[in-house]
DNA sequence: TGCTTCACG
DNA sequence: ACGTACGTGAAGCAC
């Protein structure tokens, strides 16, 4: 038994397009209409298994329609390009599935339809008209049902005349006279003006026909009767437009072809096109080209845009997303670029521009952003908050960053791009930024669809990373270290960024004035003692004049020549009055250009703040580093440079600079993990560290201890913490290597369990290739085993060093978590404003500084529980300065 | 852009 | 024999 399809190609695919999200490939092409075409397709594939099939096309504009009325179909909105241009591609799709196709010129598709049901009428072939036009019914008998599309494309409802009698009372071809009644808006069909589908379907049961009706309209009432009367002629003449011509010209091998099936390869192939990778795994298709390949490299999702989508169905989308990409262009979050985001929803990919976002559009997609209770997944979330603050949008739960975990994962790694990302996971490759953006001046923006695109592979790529970090976090029991402290301090972080400390622009203004007059002074003497003027600032004509016109000692030579480092100035100094010259001057045009004129450029005018920008995936120790100023190095050591700390003062008048920090934590540190007793000992009895350290290392008793003594210790002290080697301490010390050698050596001698944990974290290191602090941080040190000794030297002084300070900085980074929990859960107003590595600074309204002054210290102490206490000290002040 | 120098912990 | 202290960022110079 035959069975026969014929689908109405251009119903169809008007309804896929208008039921279906606007979806796209990656190359930007619109496919939603083909995809909504193919699903229908499949599913009548399946379910019909029909014999024959066909879809009919309209072809070109005029059809015979338009020679008795030259309207028909005026008026119609024109073809969307996003549609028309689905057309051939569809075309191309129903070749690919073996499926034939047919249109005439001069006719429309039911026309060719309504000949080929003429022609299984005859032959009795069970036939189904597959349409999303009513007109169809006409052609149901007892042999060809109906399918009219309902909701989207690929739900139907049958008809055969016995459903259409009953739901309509009419026989198939009443529908004809119903539509020469009513017309047709969308086909331009007057009908009778007035007369819709319930006065039409009143008068068809009454007298049954479009001429019954118009010769009994005398019979008719009121209004009606009159708007009869008057539109007969366009009664009859929409009865003729409507009804369907079942004689097109059509030669026997034109008719409805048997259908065998589609090629799996074939297929595939424009599946694979179209990107419609679900269709492909649903009917299990060969996969094409191969892994790596740049078929693979291909991003398999369907592009969704704003205007593409009503409210509810942008919200419906947003309802399942977590993972979210957003480009902020330029270096400095607080003054980037925002370009756009991306967002993957199961098959789709919402993109969109910043326009757009910050659009009447957006505002669900900002909603989504700023709500807490929504877990996102994305890539340098924390530039991405800051970056967004700025144009007044919040980004808030925040749950997995893959620059965060890609950093806890390999602290050492510098590239921690979605590129080298997805190469390191052997992921399909993505564009880089360079290609798509350019670099340095070649800089661009590129069109609207390339921009969307990009984002959108990267937003793909964050999707694909987030499960396989999260295991690799698993692996190496780094989870709880990345989602209890580094994940909850990235927020804490962005808050005290947007907060920004208060900086006075008149305090640096007067000191600059100050030290331009000394740098002056410095610069005239200079040149006199020299005889000549030259660039002091230039390492090079300093080191001529120095070397060579004075004829001083070179102590060291750098890559490029003389070196003029303070550490060979110092030793100079002796030899020629113009060497403490320079190292003045230095020091002041350092604290000019970077304190002075480089802390000015970065206060905003209008509020008078400085927001530095912590980078949390920096420092391959775990430690926190500063940009856009750096405010971990504002001086402090020399009281010319201390003075900067004048400007740094609190934003509210009345409130207070309270500055804390951690005493010897390093060491403290170093006293739990290596278990040295007589270290413990030391810090538990809150002895002078340095100043045991002399008493041990020296075998002498405390009040012997002289400053000499101490300074020599502390500098042990240093060493021991950086991974000791005689030649450093020789070097800091100014002491022969021998001697430097001896104090290593007591010091071993002295606190035994130190060596321990300095031979055992070596081994450890050389063991696992890779050393942990007490949060199990993970370093890894490849190099601890290079047959190159300077490799394997620095390797080994990084496996004792890194422990300790990384340590310390999983300690104050707990303190900083707590810390913040503590403002809240106490709901003061205090801020915390800046972290130096062992420092947390606070401004502190009067009324909190009592608490203040106890309550962090009592955080910071209480961070991590080790063998040893902890120790922080408090101060405040009017301003950093003061806070000492 | 790389090098040197120097500010901090 | 080798030959650096550990970790950062910013500025200015020279190429």
């Amino acid at each position: 038994m035959d069975k026969w399809i014929l689908i109405d190609g251009n119903s169809i695919v008007f309804r896929a397009f208008y039921a279906m999200p606007p979806l796209t490939n990656s190359a930007g092409m619109h496919t939603n209409a083909v995809y909504g075409f193919t699903t229908m397709l499949l599913k009548l594939l399946e379910e019909e298994k029909p014999t024959h099939m066909l879809v009919a096309f309209d072809a070109g504009k005029v059809t015979f329609r338009h020679e008795g009325y030259e309207d028909y179909k005026g008026g119609r909105a024109k073809t969307p390009p996003e549609l028309s241009e689905q057309f051939p591609v569809l075309k191309d799709l129903i070749r690919s599935f073996g499926i034939a196709q047919f249109e005439l010129p001069g006719y429309e598709a039911d026309d060719i339809i309504g000949t080929l049901t003429r022609m299984a009428d005859e032959r009795k072939v069970e036939t189904l008209i597959v349409s999303g036009d009513k007109d169809m019914l006409q052609l149901a008998s007892d042999h060809v049902t109906i399918a009219l599309t309902r909701k989207g494309v690929s739900e139907v409802e049958r008809y055969n005349p016995q459903e259409i009698m009953d739901k309509y009372g009419l026989t198939p071809l009443q529908i004809i006279d119903l539509k020469g009644l009513m017309g047709d808006a969308s086909d331009n069909i007057p009908g009778i003006p007035g007369v819709g589908e319930k006065t039409a379907l009143k008068m068809l049961h009454e007298y049954g026909s479009v001429e019954e009706v118009l010769a009994h309209s005398g019979e008719l009432k009121g209004k009606m009767k009159e708007k009869v009367a008057a539109h007969e002629e366009d009664a009859r003449m929409s009865k003729k437009l409507a009804t369907i011509f079942r004689e097109v010209p059509l030669d026997d091998e034109e008719g409805v072809k048997a259908y065998n099936g589609y090629d799996p390869a074939e297929l595939a192939e424009a599946f694979h096109k179209l990107e419609f990778r679900s269709l492909m795994e649903r009917l299990e298709l060969p996969e094409v080209g191969s892994a790596g390949s740049e078929a693979a490299a291909e991003i398999n999702h369907n592009l969704v845009s704003l205007n593409d989508l009503k409210t509810e169905e942008l919200e419906g989308l947003l309802s399942g997303a977590s993972n979210v990409y957003i480009e902020a262009i330029g270096d400095n979050p607080h003054h980037a670029e925002l370009l756009g985001l991306a967002i993957p929803v199961e098959d789709r990919m919402l993109a969109i521009t910043a326009e757009e976002l910050l659009s009447e559009a957006g505002k669900p997609v900002r909603q989504w952003l700023g709500n807490p209770d929504v877990r996102k997944y994305g890539y340098d979330l924390h530039k991405a908050d800051l970056t967004l603050h700025w144009r007044g949008i919040d980004l808030c739960g925040t749950d997995f960053d893959v620059l965060l975990a890609a950093y806890l994962l390999d602290p050492t790694e510098s590239n921690q791009t979605l590129v080298y990302l997805m190469q390191r996971y052997q992921l399909p490759a993505i564009q880089s930024d360079e290609a798509v953006y350019g670099r340095g001046a070649k800089f661009r923006v590129p069109e609207h669809g390339i921009l969307i695109r990009h984002l959108a592979a990267k937003a793909n790529a964050v999707r694909e990373l987030v499960p396989l970090q999260q295991k690799a976090l698993e692996d190496t029991g780094m989870s709880k270290l990345y989602y209890e402290l580094e994940q909850p301090l990235a927020i804490v972080l962005a808050g005290m960024e947007k907060q920004g400390i208060q900086v006075n622009a008149g305090t640096l203004e007067e000191l600059g004035s100050e030290l331009e007059q000394g740098i002056a002074r410095c610069k005239n003497e200079i040149y006199t003692h020299a005889g000549m003027e030259f660039n002091i600032g230039s390492p090079k004509q300093l080191g001529e004049v120095l070397f060579e016109k004075l004829g001083l000692p070179a102590m060291k030579k750098t890559k490029t020549g003389y070196s003029t480092d303070a550490d060979v100035l110092e030793r100079l100094e002796p030899y020629h009055g113009i060497i403490p010259l320079i190292l003045q001057y230095r020091t002041l045009a350092k604290l000019q250009s970077t304190y002075v004129e480089g802390l000015l450029k970065e206060i905003r005018r209008n509020s008078g703040m400085v927001h530095t920008y912590y980078r949390q995936t920096i420092a391959a120790t775990g430690r926190l580093s500063s940009q856009f100023p750096n405010l971990q190095n504002i001086p402090i050591r020399l009281e010319e440079g201390r003075r900067i700390r004048k400007a740094f003062v609190p934003s509210e008048p009345g409130w207070t600079i309270l500055a804390a920090d951690y005493s010897q934590i390093e060491l403290r540190v170093l006293a739990h993990i290596s278990g040295d007793e007589k270290l413990k000992e030391a810090f538990i009895a809150d002895m002078d560290i340095h100043t045991k350290t002399a008493m041990d290392v020296f075998g002498v008793s405390a009040d012997e201890v002289d400053s000499n003594m101490r300074r020599q210790a502390k500098a042990v002290n240093f060493g021991i913490v950086y991974g000791i080697s005689d030649f450093g301490l020789s070097n800091n010390l100014n002491i022969s290597r021998k001697d430097a050698g001896r104090f290593i050596e007591q010091y071993f001698e002295a606190f035994p369990g130190v060596r321990g944990y300095m031979d055992n974290i070596v081994l450890q290191a050389r063991n696992d290739g890779y050393v942990t602090t007490l949060l199990e941080r993970r370093r890894y040190l490849p190099d601890i085993k290079a047959s190159n000794f300077n490799l394997r030297s620095f390797a080994e002084r990084t496996a004792m060093n890194t422990p300790i300070q990384g340590t310390a900085a999983d300690i104050i980074k707990l303190a900083m978590v707590r810390m913040d929990e503590m403002l809240r859960e106490r709901k003061l107003r205090s801020r915390m404003l800046l972290q130096v590595h062992d420092e947390l600074v606070f401004e502190v309204p009067g009324d909190e500084l009592e608490l203040m002054k106890t309550l962090v210290p009592e955080v910071m102490e209480g961070a991590l529980k080790l063998d040893v206490p902890l120790k922080a000290d408090v101060n405040y002040g009017v301003n950093w300065y003061e806070a000492k």
